[in-house]
DNA sequence: AAGTGGTCTAGACCACGTC
DNA sequence: ACGTGGTCTAGACCACTTC
């Protein structure tokens, strides 16, 4: 692993040991320098890191400060990682409604960024922590990229699969946020009402080489679901 | 400005031209080091912010390439400019529903990072985007900070008052999003029914010296409230 | 093998905060 | 005036892609 990488880790680890609580500031660069015998520049992009995660901010001419944040029970609507990555603590199941493979249309071809006809796994998941019924997904991977997805894979970690098995390796992705009232197919498998609340996100997923290889629309239910998203300077 | 920054807006602007469009791909570092005349480091500050920024990607050892993102009517959820930044071709009209000036109790207290018995303002607005109903916003400003706050700033945009005229400067934000089923006071504010969804993004507002000054919750008209994020290397 | 981005170093000067 | 972060340069070597 690169060094700043390492040195960034190992900040978070003294951070979380609260090294630096008394007085919520950082050393200064030159300390850490010294303290881990590498380059300005070296310590810098480290701490470029750690800020834009979120973790520190600087004032120039003053120091590197850390940043307190409550984000409990949050879901980071940042992450590439899937709910099981996001949920370490809890149980997730997933009942697989459906999984087809289907020939793109004209619509599909559009929004998968592929040709008209090629194949494309849609994947239909209620997805269940600890007995809520906590959201219904509906997604899509090329198959040229996906080349098999089944039921046994679906039950347990899509996300995990593609990584472990696939070894295909997460880029960037766009997300849209809305609201909308739930059908009453949506309601019965959420165990609300019809016309409920449903907090709609839509990824667009990339791979790091910049092909697109899923969408999906994941409806989650409005009572357990928090998210939490950044700006950062 | 920084050359890094020059350098980075003038790679958008040749974007936007088009100038890039046959290949989608970005010139070689070399040939920008070339072209802008700066350092390699330089190129890269600016490729870099360009990065996260959602607009390009790399791919090690073959080159930088353009992203395309469709954002339309989408509001950035990890903007700080407001809503009237977001929406410069649209009228934006402020209903001030109501400005008190507060002492802090422990519960407002603890959320506005300040003292017990401290000043804060509150303001309710509702927001009109063309004549729709768009949202309905729940701000604390601290009085520390901003000494000052009338019906006749926020009619208006108090987040150019305070960037403007106080010269006060952003620097970070925390935001929730969670989905409600609104009250009927609340929906009938916004033209809805009691019950419909309503989006809801509670802000947690930093100076760039680290100092909370604003915190919010804004109801959204699930009708029109469409929010994007990204996930980026 | 050549091209291109990723990491790292050493050193310089500038801008802002603090005292 | 001094300490601290922000920007910039020149040069080196590594890792991955492309041919």
């Amino acid at each position: 692993m690169a060094k700043y990488k390492n040195v960034a880790s190992d900040i978070i680890e003294r951070i979380k040991k609260h090294e630096f609580k008394d007085i919520g500031k950082l050393p200064t660069e030159d300390e850490m320098i010294e303290y881990y015998n590498v380059s300005r520049n070296t310590i810098r992009s480290a701490l470029k890191t750690l800020t834009s995660q979120g973790v520190i901010y600087s004032r120039q001419g003053s120091g590197f400060y850390i940043r307190q944040r409550s984000n409990d029970n949050c879901i980071p609507i940042t992450g590439t990682n899937g709910l099981t990555y996001d949920f370490p603590h809890n149980t997730f199941t997933n009942v697989v409604l459906s999984i087809e493979l289907l020939k793109a249309d004209e619509i599909l071809a559009k929004k998968m960024f592929c040709e008209v006809g090629d194949s494309i796994y849609f994947c239909k998941r209620l997805r269940i922590l600890d007995d809520k019924k906590f959201a219904l997904e509906f997604s899509y991977y090329n198959q040229k990229i996906v080349p098999y997805l089944g039921k046994e894979i679906a039950e347990k970690s899509i996300y995990n699969y593609l990584q472990d098995n696939l070894k295909l390796k997460f880029g960037f992705a766009d997300k849209h946020i809305s609201a909308i009232k739930l059908n009453k197919e949506q309601a019965e498998l959420l165990e609300l009402e019809t016309g409920d609340p449903g907090l709609v996100i839509a990824d667009t997923v990339y791979l790091d080489n910049g092909m697109m290889f899923n969408t999906s629309q994941v409806i989650y239910n409005y009572k357990y679901a928090n998210f939490y998203a950044m700006a950062v300077r």
